[in-house]
DNA sequence: TCTGGGGTCCTAGGACCC
DNA sequence: TCTGGGGTCCTAGGACCC
């Protein structure tokens, strides 16, 4: 058996714990800068809020502030989220945890009859996970149990849509399985995206009920297409696919929409070195290494008055590498290269790729300084130590930080944040944000 | 005026090897 | 008239996930 622990509306959530007089209320959370709408409360989606909905179009539709608004606040909803993982860790033979909202639970077959867990306790363990979660760390979660990954799923939208499974749905036999296939339509299904849902509605399938029905062989033929044959598998209890593994991340990226347009290259310039410091902090933080870095940059493109242009390059270290300076270093060479003056851009971003283990590294042949290396491997030591102790970003490189010159002609130093007009506070990892009881 | 930020896997096709 | 038969690796593009 398979289990799925699904937070109810994540980052709504989150921000409720510390806003009790929300409960009850509509509630939106924000994208970076503000943009859209990432996450809505019940009561918000009851009102027909879309999930993506740009924040301005937003405020124009509800101008009497009806409507919570959060900035998002992603160091609270990673700690929050943090504690659930810890409760499951206790509690869940085995896990995975699949994104920042949602766990995968394994549960090892046991072949002997007596040890076999019965279907009746593992439902009661579902609903006993929920209730320490939601009274420990107070975020409610839907919990999904089923024979494969893709029914446990299916489980956790029907103990999220009908109260009367305690916040634990269970499919555990073939009739249980056939009614929730038959309420479930098929563009819901886990696997199946716009693209699939499309064409499996246009070959008359409404339901996951529709698509099980149909012969293997008949999926493969229409799809030509693993992913989605073991999609089918699933639906039909047969356990396809893969269980993942704590995996180290393949590709690190760190982009972000910029408060604005930017045009000059030493304000570009500033934004990738952050990012690229970003990027190094999470190999480190991986323990792993990068062999490629690659640089993008785009212009606005919701702007179709303005001429448009976005480019993308690459460059490869001769030895891989995690060090902050050195990719911070190596993003800034590749943004002077598609970097072209004259247009407004709206978005840039660090992707560092080829990623493998922090040691051994093969070093180069002809040119290695094993001083300096070591002296480059303490120094972000040193500064991970710092950041980690006093908050991130006490100590940052020079070149992180946004300058413009004054009068005289001297650099001066100013804040470059985000716009992030509704954030909360952090409670949790804040000295200076720690609630006061009355 | 204002529109997010991350990831994964699979497949086909091309370049190359013997 | 007739033009082999295996492989591997890499990349781009397309789908999906949260």
């Amino acid at each position: 058996m398979y289990g799925i622990v699904d937070c109810d509306n994540c980052y709504v959530s989150c921000e409720r714990v510390f806003r009790p007089d929300l409960n009850g209320k509509p509630v939106v959370v924000l994208s970076n800068n503000d943009g859209c709408v990432v996450a809505r409360s019940n009561e918000a989606k009851k009102m027909g809020i879309k999930a993506g909905t740009p924040y301005f179009q937003l405020a124009q539709q509800y101008p009497d502030n009806k409507i919570a608004v959060f900035s998002s606040n992603y160091e609270l909803y990673g700690e929050m989220t943090g504690r659930i993982v810890e409760i499951i860790r206790q509690e869940a033979p085995a896990f995975f945890r699949y994104s920042i909202d949602e766990c995968f639970i394994y549960f090892p077959e046991n072949k002997n009859e007596e040890l076999r867990v019965k279907s009746e306790e593992l439902k009661l363990w579902g609903e006993n996970l929920h209730q320490r979660i939601k009274k420990s760390v107070g975020m409610p979660v839907s919990i999904g149990l089923g024979p494969t990954k893709t029914l446990a799923k299916l489980a956790s939208h029907f103990a999220k849509k009908y109260p009367g499974y305690r916040h634990c749905c269970m499919i555990d036999t073939e009739e249980k399985r056939m009614k929730a296939l038959k309420l479930y339509p098929i563009e819901d299904v886990w696997g199946i995206g716009r693209r699939y849902a499309a064409k499996l509605q246009a070959l008359g399938i409404q339901t996951a009920y529709d698509f099980a029905q149909h012969h293997g062989d008949w999926v493969r033929n229409i799809f030509n297409n693993i992913v989605i044959y073991r999609t089918w598998q699933e639906l039909n209890g047969i356990d396809a696919v893969p269980n993942e593994e704590m995996a180290k991340k393949k590709s690190i990226c760190t982009s972000r929409s910029f408060n604005g347009m930017v045009s000059d290259l030493e304000t570009l310039k500033t934004h990738v070195t952050n990012y690229a410091v970003r990027c190094a902090e999470k190999l480190r933080a991986q323990k792993t290494v990068a062999g490629v870095i690659g640089v993008f940059l785009n212009t606005n493109v919701f702007r179709e008055d303005l001429p448009q242009y976005w480019n993308y390059e690459e460059k490869r270290f001769i030895v891989p590498t995690c060090s902050t300076i050195e990719i911070a270093k190596a993003a800034t060479e590749v943004l002077e290269k598609i970097f072209i003056p004259g247009y407004k851009y709206k978005k840039a971003g660090v992707i560092v790729m080829s990623i493998g283990p922090n040691s051994p590294v093969q070093t180069d042949l002809f040119d290695y300084n094993a001083e300096q290396f070591q002296k480059m491997k303490r120094l972000d030591a040193a500064i991970d130590h710092i950041n980690k102790v006093n908050g991130s970003e006490t100590l940052v490189l020079g070149s992180q930080q946004y300058t413009k010159k004054d009068g005289k002609g001297k650099a001066e130093v100013f804040a470059n944040a985000i716009k992030h007009d509704y954030k909360s506070k952090n409670p949790t990892t804040r000295w200076s944000d720690i609630i006061v009881l009355k």
